[in-house]
RNA sequence: UGACCUAUGGUGUAAUGGUAGCACGGAAGAUUCUGGUUCUUUAAAUCAAGGUUCGAUUCCUUGUAGGUCAACCA
């Protein structure tokens, strides 16, 4: 009982310090239950990156028995479309999580629209005639000044008057904009009378043609907050800077007060998280779509054959902190493989075959029927029986004339091996071609290694093979790595980032097969043994089979 | 150069004034009908300098390094 004690204090939980400040909140009262929010913008598919923020907005609020509500941030009509949106609900129920509301800041213009002609009133809002270029050049930069608008000090009553006329479309677009009245010398850039609403003479995939003014980005997303009485809007890092100015509209406005927390965005070793510049690949047809396996989109990485869980443990391993980090892919894999290991059936698979044929097995019309365990760590997965016949095919990587070291446990000439889940079997002869390139192997069988035999006889090696006379063919695509032939993270501005493609990230190959891998229906990964995890891809038909590679095995040889 | 954020093994992440822990990656070994899995062992870290303190990864100051912000994007 002590021991258990002391176990207990041993394994104390650690926090993050979002899970922290919940608990304080909590523990004050400042808060009775946990809301949080996903607030994607659907202007284009969800990746890795946002998966962390889903793991995280989700993962947070159930583990306080709150609730999470999807909102979409679509306060920019001429990039959204109802597309998007389809495609981030599928991707956020694939990774596991509900949401208990789903809502639109498109839902919350008229509230917004209120709500600017009450700061206009309070005289915190102006309507501007300045050019785009002009509000630019008054804006100073970092180390010198803004200056104030000509436009600023328009009274109350004239810039309601504007702004009903804004909102009524007797202006084109751009000719004027609301901007919140605060401080042109702030030495945050984001006070220094930021937009609120700006003219678009565009359609909106909710509200249609109702409105002509949009409400910009900070005037509208800690209100959609308030308005949903969200109690931890948690974001990333780059919004930190915004969060004094979403202190100040809830406070100007009297409203709910959401708080905004942040947390550092997720970077990968050798994978590019920019939505622009994925939307540049798809739209260049660089890659086949959104979906493409070498895409770090949800819906990419979900076709190559990532598990949603594997994912969640990913994101939990990654942790929660505000300091840079760039996550070496590695991580990512080995939490796929974590979970494929014990839910993968295995198949044997030879993509670079050499022939072997067995000189003293013969050939018949009743071949020899082996019993094999889908899964070994499974029994529950079931079995399956593999034929054997005279002729096989084996890895060629699996022979070598001569070892190259003494730790080499496969076929060599007079060496024997066993063949998984079957004979032993030994090389005899070595047949090559007039260039010295091995063509064939001849080796002889011992009939009394047959698996289920008495004694079992040990062999150091095993290896992989398939019958050539039963085996299927199918396409296998290697993808090296997601994306990036570097570890460049998230490419410097301007570059071309086409420069830094991995040129081989996509390798196709035929394959021999033993055919059970193409009556299996796990909708998971399965395991080429020893070479890696693959799944079935969407452009299989009932004669062309193709596999995606997901990932490899720990180490290969 | 202004404001804000950050700094712990190779990579992430804990320790909030009291033994620097965990995971991935690395190395070594055991088990194994997958050179996989599993198990064991192991190397490796508090940005720097001051200060407060009996005691600092933790608090303060200064510096250094990195990130974010000057879109009618979010």
């Amino acid at each position: 009982m002590n021991k258990e004690v002391n176990k207990g204090a041993a394994e104390k939980e650690s926090h993050n310090f979002l899970e922290e400040i919940i608990e304080n909140d909590l523990a004050s009262g400042k808060v009775k239950s946990v809301l949080t929010r996903f607030p994607p913008e659907p202007n284009g598919y969800l990746h890795i990156g946002h998966a962390k923020s889903i793991c995280i907005n989700f993962g947070l609020a159930a583990k306080y028995h709150g609730k999470t509500n999807l909102r979409f941030d679509d306060t920019n009509p001429v990039k959204e479309d109802t597309e998007y949106v389809d495609s981030i609900k599928e991707d956020i129920h694939w990774l596991g999580f509900d949401w208990s509301n789903e809502g639109y800041a498109s839902d919350y213009f008229d509230q917004l629209y209120e709500w600017a002609e009450k700061l206009i009133m309070k005289g915190y809002a102006y309507v501007d005639d300045q050019t785009q270029e002009e509000i630019h050049k008054g804006r100073g930069t970092v180390s010198v000044p803004g200056k104030n608008s000509p436009y600023r000090d328009r009274s109350p009553e004239e810039n309601l008057d504007l702004f009903r006329r804004m909102k009524a479309g007797e202006f084109a677009d751009g000719e004027k904009v609301l901007r919140a009245k605060i401080d042109m010398a702030s030495p945050n850039m984001l006070f220094r009378d930021p937009l609120m609403y700006r003219i678009l003479h565009t359609s909106h995939h909710r509200t249609g043609n109702k409105w002509c003014i949009y409400p910009m980005y900070d005037f509208a997303h800690g209100e959609s907050d308030s308005i949903e009485n969200i109690t931890h809007s948690i974001c990333t890092k780059e919004f930190d800077v915004h969060r004094p100015l979403y202190d100040w509209f809830i406070d100007k406005l009297d409203i709910f007060p959401s708080h905004q927390y942040e947390f550092a965005r997720l970077n990968l070793t050798y994978i590019m998280m920019s939505k622009r510049k994925l939307l540049d690949m798809v739209n260049q047809k660089i890659v086949s779509g959104w979906d493409d396996p070498r895409m770090p989109t949800i819906c990419g990485i979900r076709r190559r054959g990532y598990t949603p869980e594997s994912i969640r443990t990913f994101v939990e391993k990654v942790g929660v902190a505000k300091r840079e980090n760039m996550i070496d892919l590695s991580l990512l894999e080995w939490c796929l493989r974590e979970d494929l290991n014990k839910r993968s059936n295995r198949y044997m698979v030879v993509q670079d075959p050499l022939k072997i044929v067995i000189d003293n097995y013969e050939e018949s019309s009743e071949d020899d029927i082996m019993d094999a365990p889908k899964n070994q760590e499974n029994e529950s997965a079931g079995r399956r029986s593999i034929k054997f016949s005279k002729e096989i095919y084996i890895e060629r990587k699996d022979f070598q004339e001569i070892p190259e070291n003494r730790k080499f446990r496969r076929l060599k000439p007079g060496g024997e091996v066993r063949l998984k889940y079957s004979y032993i079997i030994k090389c005899e002869d070595v047949i090559k071609d007039e260039n010295g390139k091995i063509i064939e192997l001849h080796c002889s069988y011992d009939p009394t290694t047959k698996p289920g035999s008495n004694p079992w006889r040990k062999c150091k090696g095993t290896i992989h093979w398939v019958s050539a006379k039963y085996a299927k063919t199918i396409e296998v695509r290697h993808y090296d790595r997601l994306f990036l032939k570097e570890d460049m993270g998230n490419l410097p501005e301007g570059t071309d980032y086409k420069e830094f493609l991995n040129p081989d990230s996509l390798k196709i190959n035929e394959a021999y097969a033993e055919p059970n891998l193409l009556e299996d229906n796990s909708g998971i990964s399965v395991q080429f043994e020893r070479d890696g995890y693959y799944i079935k891809d969407k452009d299989s038909t009932p004669d062309h089979f193709v596999f995606n590679k997901a990932t490899g095995m720990k180490s290969s040889f």
